[in-house]
RNA sequence: UGGGGAAUCGUCUAAUGGUAGGACAGCGGCCUUUGGAGCCGUAUAUCCAGGUUCGAAUCCUGGUUCCCCAGCCA
């Protein structure tokens, strides 16, 4: 799809081009996407993503994929992994700036020598419990350590001494000296190594101290000359603090800029819910199609066009704010309407018997793939006696709007016939179990040569043609725009929607299905966009909906009741 | 009188002293071999109160509301 609208303005753009109009940084743009991988990327790494990297892509800049690897208690190859399939497949590419913060630990430890030489930063030997009562309240303030005046010789010593692992988890920390008092918590002493024999994903066991996110952050992006840091509104009283670090090394400085994190209607997206309701079971993995990871976007049929343009439109700004998943599902929409080719599938068959129709007798209607695209071309459709229409488009006491099939009134079978409703075949217990049409030789095609119209047009497929799949249609994995809105006592996973999968384990589709590809998009002809799942095999196709066609027939059908 | 941020249609987001614009959602219509798509039209907003100014969403003063911060997480 083509947005020939030019990309909206925001706050961080006007900061880059007054920046390139002044010479600050001789008119480079270096961002950077930095990801703990301690999980699996979401929607709201998406708008990161597409921002950072499209931000380098306007300006003719760079970005580079850093992993924020401080913390190897929470961090996992897998995540590594899982965090650079995604970004590729949203379409990004990092050429060789593959980078990772425990690149720098060598150079994050000569720098903090620097500071206890400068007089800047001290071992703790206070307990955490201990640290966190000297730190104060958010309106009192702190105390010093007791431990704060050591000499610079002795907190060498000991800081040398950690390194080499002489000492358990949480006896000492190295701590910046800034301010006890002041009324930002980040500045009141900060930790910036601990202690943590653990083994790191990518050093092993090479240390066993590890720089905390404020020290190692800003040091990585000078290193990587980053010129624009990125980050989400919570860090923003973290600025200062970014700031000192730079400013007491004395070394290249980037400028960190703050926006919102997204927020979208009937979704959860803070790592810690998302693992919750992967760790619970509570969806099926981290690649759920009802998971707002891009995993499960991916899984579910979100093309990456789609996603990267609603990063577009939802803009970048720094309100607190909730994106109504309406626009999401607009995107999607939007990208898969020019791309996926239609086919015909019949979610709840209703039998139909063409009773003017020769017995043995098979045609191929040519249908065409997609309408919005001419290059995709037709494809041959068999049609024969018996058909199944869905059972949604008849009425036999029709609705005054709904012009679809009932008794005695014509329809078209899409690229087919014209067929007309003579006869309700019923069971015992009065449910509709077959219909009796006739059919207009003349109209092959779909069109009749006197000109009469029909107002319904159906799809159909030949019954002694259908093949059988599993379709699993998704809704909103919670029933609240905002999921956190529980009662006393309740946690988010009460709004959970029960019906958020339903599978349909018969579901009828087109022949020329078989063999379809995982992955591969398709618009099933009035219903909705699908998306061939990885479990598919040879003899057992299994469909995800993406994404619902809109429907205005289901508003007046709403109205009306 | 702890610190840091933010307030514009229902929801996002533009407008930086000069016609409050766009998108989604809503509503109405046209068109249609998808009740899809497309097209046209339409209603709805500057947190409040003062002030400066010919003119204020924008500048000033005073309020109000909301968000973030007390990890050896990021």
């Amino acid at each position: 799809m083509t947005n020939d609208q030019t990309p909206p303005p925001n706050f961080i753009k006007k900061i880059i081009e007054d920046d390139i109009e002044s010479g600050k940084y001789n008119g480079r743009v270096h961002t950077r996407f930095p990801p703990e991988p301690n999980g699996y990327l979401h929607i709201g790494h998406a708008k990161s993503i597409c921002l950072n990297f499209g931000l380098a892509n306007e300006f003719n800049g760079f970005c580079n994929l850093r992993f924020d690897d401080t913390n190897p208690i929470k961090e996992e190859q897998e995540y590594i992994d899982s965090i650079k399939t995604d970004v590729r497949w949203l379409g990004f590419d990092w050429d060789d700036r593959e980078f990772y913060a425990s690149d720098y630990f060598g150079q994050l430890y000569e720098w903090a020598i620097k500071l206890i030489k400068d007089g800047h930063a001290y071992v703790d030997s206070l307990s955490a419990d201990e640290i966190r009562a000297y730190r104060g309240t958010l309106t009192e303030s702190g105390r010093e350590s007791p431990y704060r005046d050591r000499s610079i010789e002795e907190n060498l010593d000991l800081f040398e001494r950690m390194k080499k692992g002489e000492f358990e988890d949480g006896t000492y920390v190295l701590r910046a000296k800034i301010d006890m008092a002041s009324g930002n918590l980040n500045l009141r002493d900060p930790v910036l190594y601990r202690i943590l024999h653990a083994e790191h994903p990518r050093t092993g066991d090479e240390w066993c101290i590890y720089p905390m996110y404020d020290y190692a952050h800003g040091q990585s992006d000078s290193i990587e000359g980053i010129t624009y840091s990125i980050c989400t509104l919570e860090f923003e009283d973290h600025r200062p603090l970014y700031n000192w670090f730079l400013d007491e090394l004395d070394i290249y400085h980037p400028q960190q800029i703050e926006f919102a994190r997204l927020n979208l209607t009937y979704t959860v997206m803070s790592k810690r819910k998302l693992l919750r309701l992967v760790k619970n079971n509570l969806v099926n993995g981290w690649d759920d199609p009802r998971m707002p990871t891009i995993s499960g976007m991916r899984r579910r049929g979100y093309p990456p066009a789609a996603i990267r343009d609603f990063a577009e439109r939802i803009g970048v700004a720094k309100n607190d704010s909730t994106i109504d998943f309406a626009l999401l599902e607009y995107c999607l929409r939007q990208e898969l309407n020019q791309s996926a080719a239609r086919v015909m599938a019949i979610l709840d068959p209703l039998k139909v018997v063409i009773t003017n129709y020769p017995d043995d007798k098979v045609e191929y209607a040519e249908a065409v793939n997609n309408q919005e695209d001419p290059a995709a071309g037709t494809r041959q459709v068999p049609f024969s006696k018996v058909v199944y229409i869905e059972r949604e488009d008849f009425q036999e006491i029709p609705h005054k709007k709904f012009f679809r099939l009932a008794p005695g009134r014509e329809v078209r079978l899409m690229h087919a016939y014209y067929i007309t409703c003579t006869d309700v075949i019923k069971d015992e217990n009065g449910d509709i179990v077959e219909l009796h049409c006739t059919y207009d030789p003349e109209t092959w095609g779909g069109d009749s040569p006197d000109g009469r119209r029909v107002k319904g047009t159906l799809h159909w497929l030949s019954a002694a043609h259908a093949l059988s799949a599993e379709v699993r249609l998704y809704d909103h994995l919670f029933t609240k725009e905002n999921p956190d809105d529980v009662g006393e006592g309740e946690d988010f996973t009460a709004n959970m929607n029960p019906d958020s999968l339903q599978v349909i384990a018969q579901a009828k589709v087109e022949p020329s299905l078989a063999g379809a590809e995982p992955g591969s998009r398709y618009q099933f002809l009035r219903t909705a966009y699908f998306c061939v799942d990885p479990d598919t095999t040879p003899d057992h196709l299994v469909f995800n909906r993406t994404v619902t066609l809109r429907d205005t027939w289901a508003k007046v059908q709403q109205k009306s009741n």
